[in-house]
DNA sequence: TTCTTGACTTGGACAACGTCCATCGTAGGA
DNA sequence: TCCTACGATGGACGTTGTCCAAGTCAAGAA
């Protein structure tokens, strides 16, 4: 947490109150935040800040690579602190909730060049899906 | 096409012009078309059908399962109606073009059950990102 | 064919999420 | 300490999607 403190003002990133009040809200719980939920914890400790600054904010550290943006469904985006370490999500179909996961293989390599047509292929995101044990229990 | 109203109507789908005409706008172009350019493309051949009707029958053949949803980026969602053949997606990080791909083997395989977290997993959504060929070349 | 009825459509208000911009404030170097 | 460019503010605005009450119509019944 002090750690992405660091990486950042090593970056040249001007360190504001509010910046400090949003990366500490994001290092602090490893879970998976809305930016207005972001924003709710950072009135906590700061009361006047502006919900376009969080926005601004969480922009940046997307940028920097220092956080991962993620669009599940059609709700609001949600923002990962945990971009230091490559990994996919499971989702329950059911209440949503996120868990970080880690694949064996590269997800990659299961693309044949012969679909890839003739794109440069960079990346692959994956969503497992399916019920989670309280969801699963709950049927 | 009239596969796709034939099997609406053999699931007792009710048939309007509107619904008709929303139908025959996803299986005339195999492209991933968001609810409001399949209204435009709707309006067209309808003049006064409503946007509101546009979002309800989208979402009635997404639970059909006749057609996809998908949620790239936080933009409007777009819709697939390539939905009879299970497939993945690659997607332009420059221009956002969408291509339907399909990976050798099961994404589910990499997921090894220590990772599952004591979820049942179904299925695994895949977003493949680069850039396409136009874009690549432009750089 | 006409009638009947419940499902479908309409259009406009509303809501969630996000962006923009002019103005004000302040971090950090000189 | 002072300057100034960069960041913060907050309210208007835009996009995407949902809701609802009232009107319309597809399709089976007679």
């Amino acid at each position: 947490m002090s750690d992405l403190l660091e990486r950042l003002r090593a970056r040249g990133w001007r360190m504001t109150s509010q910046r400090r009040v949003v990366a500490e809200v994001l290092a602090g719980e490893h879970v998976h935040l809305t930016a207005d939920e972001v924003h709710a914890r950072a009135v906590e400790r700061l009361p006047e800040i502006a919900r376009a600054t969080v926005y601004n904010t969480l922009g940046e550290l997307v940028a920097l690579g220092e956080v991962v943006e993620l669009s599940m469904d059609g709700r609001a985006k949600r923002y990962d602190p945990n971009a230091h370490r490559a990994h996919q999500h499971l989702v329950c179909s059911n209440c949503g909730l996120i868990r970080d996961v880690r694949p064996s293989g590269d997800p990659l390599a299961v693309l044949p060049s012969t679909e890839r047509f003739g794109f440069a292929v960079s990346k692959a995101d994956v969503v497992y899906r399916g019920l989670c044990p309280g969801c699963a229990r709950a049927r």
